[in-house]
DNA sequence: TTGAAAGCGCTAACAT
DNA sequence: ATGTTAGCGCTTTCAA
C-alpha cells in the first residue's frame, strides 16, 4: 500500500478531487461511488473505488455539512453528566444516535441559565441537526432560541412550555406513590428535601407527595435547597432539628438522596429504625443493590431512548405538532424504609 | 425587534452577506467584526453589530471549519459512559473543553475494537480537533488510523505503545499497595477477578498485586472475565468454591468489584468477617460514602482534566514528542475489608 | 452513464 | 480602514 510514496508525508488530506484525478474520472462520479448513489457503470465504480482506497480518500465533513446543511449530529444538553440518572439517559441517548450514525456531543450546564444559553447559541452555531435539552428551571430562553432558529429541540425529564416537546416521567404520580406506601407504613410526620420550586420534577414532585400525604392525614414540611449532595446533608440537619422529628424523608432527587444518607448517617441515626429514607432516581444499574435506597424509580434508559428517536422524527418531520410524553414510574422498596417506630 | 417583518417565516439562516448589505459594508467588516480582529472604524462597528443583532446573524460553523480546516470539537471515546470512572473522566473533558470554547463528542465502545475503528472513522470524517480515546485492548489499529491522518489523540487509562501519548493511572504501584495492606491484615489467600489480558489496566494490577503479594508469603489465584457486572458475580461464585476458601477478593475494576459485592451478598457470606473484598475505581464521589468498599481510587477527574490539556497542547504543537503520564493512586480503606478470621 | 458549472458561507491574501 | 477575489471540498442542477 501506498505506492505512490509521494505527498504523504504531511498527510495532507486527500480531497474527491485527487480521488477524481487518479481514477480518470470526474468529481461527481466519485461522489456518486462513494455515496452509493446514481448510476454508475460497474467498471467505473470498481476503479474509483480502487482509488479512494488506494488514497484512503475520506469526505470532508465540513464541506458536506455546508453543502447539505446537515451535520449529522446531535447535541445533549444535561446539568450534570456525573449524575447517574442523565449518565444512563446519555448512554441511552448516544445508541440510539448511533443506530443511524450519528453524533452526539454533550454539555453540562449545572442547571445554569446563563450556561443553558450559552451551549444553544454553541450548537446552533456548529449547526447540529436538533437538540436534546434537559432545562435547567423552565428552559424558555434556550427553548425559544431553538425554535426561532429552526432548531429541532426536544425537553428531557422536566416540563416546559406545550410549545415544545417533552419527555418526562411521570412526577407527580410517582410521589404519590410513595405516600401512599409510607402512610401505610405509618408514617404520619414526613420532611421534604426539595430543589428550586422552578425546576418542575422537584415542584411536581413535591405536589404529588403533600397532597396524598395530607389528604390522608399526614403532616408535611418541606425543605428547598439545590439539588445537591451538600444541600441533601444540610436540610436533612435543619430537617431532624424538628421536634417532633420526622419519621420519614422524602429526598426529590438522588443527590438530595445521598446527601440525606450522608447526614443521618452522621446523626448517628439508624436507617430505618429511627428514621426512614425514600428518593427520587434510581442509581445505574450496575450499582443498584448498593445503597439499600428505597427510591421511586424513573426508566432512565428508555427515558432517553424515546427522547433520541422522538427529536429524530421530529428533525424528519418538523411539522409535528409538539408533545409531551410523560412515562410511568415504579416504586422499588428497599431496607431504607420500615414501619413507624 | 423584527422591524422587517418580511422573510423570517420560515426563519432561513442569515448570512454574513445580508449582514453585510443591511450595514451597508463588505463581508469582511462583517467578518472583522464579528470576530473583533483586525481594524474596523469604531463608526462602522457599530453599525455591523446592529444589523447582526437585527438580523440575529449567527456564523455558520461548517462553512467556517471548512475554510479554517478546525472544528473547535474534540471526541471522547470511551468503553462505556455509564462507568463512573469515566463518567467523571468525561466530565472532566467537558470543563476543560469548555474553557476554550471546545465541543465534546462522545461515544461508547464496549470495548469492541470494531466500535471503536468506527467512531475513529466517524470523527475522522467529521474533522474533530483531536481525540481522547479509552483504547479497548490495545488500541493499535484506531490509534495509527488517527495518526496516519494527523488526526491529534491521546490515549487514557490505558497503556499504549509509546508512539502515543497517554494519560493513566500507576495500576501496578496501586495494586501492590493495596496488597501490602491486604497482607498486614493477615490475609494470605487472595483471589484476583481481572478482565482481559490485553487490557492493560487489568493486567498491570494483577501483576502489581501478585508479585507483592506473592513475594510477602502470599497465594494468589487469578480468575479472568469480562469487566462487567455479571462477570464479577460470576468469577466471585467459582472463587469462593475453592478450597480453603481466598479470605480477601480484589477486583480489578469497579464493575467487577459491584459484581463481586452483590455475590458475596447473595452467597450469604459477611463483608469483610467472612471475606474481604476490595477494588479499584472509587465512586463518584456524590456516592462514595455508600457501598463502604475499600479501594484502590483513581483521580478520575484529573486524569480526565489532565488528558484534555494535554491533547490541546497537542493540538497546538504536533511536533512535541509522545508522552505517558502515570498518576498516582489512593488507597481509600473503608469497611469490606478487615483482618483476616 | 458521465461531467461541467455553480455555489453553500466563510476568511486569508491582497488590493485600495 | 475597507472591499474584492479566490477558494476551502462537496453536491445539486443541468447538459451532453
Amino acid at each position: 500500500m501506498d505506492a505512490n510514496g509521494e505527498e504523504r508525508l504531511v498527510s495532507r488530506r486527500v480531497t474527491i478531487k485527487e480521488v477524481a484525478k487518479r481514477a480518470g474520472v470526474g468529481t461527481m462520479t466519485v461522489s456518486r461511488v462513494v455515496r452509493n448513489h446514481g448510476y454508475v457503470s460497474d467498471s467505473v465504480r470498481i476503479r474509483v473505488a480502487e482509488a479512494v482506497r488506494e488514497l484512503g480518500y475520506r469526505p470532508n465533513g465540513s464541506a458536506r455539512s455546508l453543502r447539505l446543511r446537515r451535520t449529522d449530529t446531535i447535541a445533549l444538553i444535561v446539568s450534570d453528566i456525573t449524575n447517574p440518572f442523565f449518565t444512563t439517559i446519555a448512554r441511552a441517548v448516544e445508541d440510539v444516535a448511533s443506530e443511524s450514525d450519528n453524533l452526539v456531543l454533550f454539555g453540562n450546564t449545572d442547571e445554569s441559565e446563563s450556561s443553558e444559553i450559552r451551549y444553544m447559541e454553541m450548537v446552533l452555531q456548529k449547526g447540529v441537526d436538533g437538540v436534546l435539552l434537559v432545562p435547567a428551571t423552565d428552559g424558555r430562553v434556550a427553548l425559544e432560541l431553538a425554535q426561532a432558529s429552526g432548531l429541532p429541540v426536544v425537553a428531557i425529564d422536566r416540563r416546559v412550555s406545550p410549545a415544545f416537546d417533552c419527555v418526562r416521567c411521570d412526577s407527580e404520580g410517582g410521589a404519590a406513590l410513595l405516600a401512599d406506601r409510607l402512610l401505610e407504613l405509618g408514617h404520619r410526620r414526613f420532611a421534604i428535601l426539595g430543589g428550586p420550586d422552578e425546576v418542575s420534577t422537584s415542584h411536581d414532585r413535591i405536589q404529588g407527595f403533600r397532597l396524598r400525604a395530607e389528604a390522608k392525614g399526614g403532616q408535611v414540611t418541606v425543605y428547598h435547597g439545590k439539588l445537591t449532595v451538600v444541600d441533601g446533608e444540610r436540610l436533612t440537619r435543619v430537617a431532624m432539628e424538628a421536634n417532633p422529628r420526622p419519621t420519614a424523608i422524602f429526598a426529590v432527587n438522588n443527590f438530595l438522596s445521598f446527601g440525606a444518607l450522608n447526614a443521618v448517617g452522621a446523626l448517628g441515626l439508624n436507617v430505618p429504625d429511627e428514621v426512614s429514607v425514600a428518593g427520587f432516581d434510581d442509581l445505574p444499574e450496575s450499582m443498584v443493590n448498593f445503597p439499600f435506597l428505597t427510591v421511586v424509580s424513573q426508566p432512565a434508559y428508555e427515558l432517553g431512548a424515546l427522547a433520541a428517536r422522538h427529536l429524530f422524527e421530529r428533525i424528519q418531520n418538523p411539522a409535528l405538532p409538539p408533545q409531551d410524553l410523560a412515562l410511568p414510574t415504579t416504586l422499588r422498596e428497599r431496607s431504607s424504609t420500615g414501619p413507624r417506630r
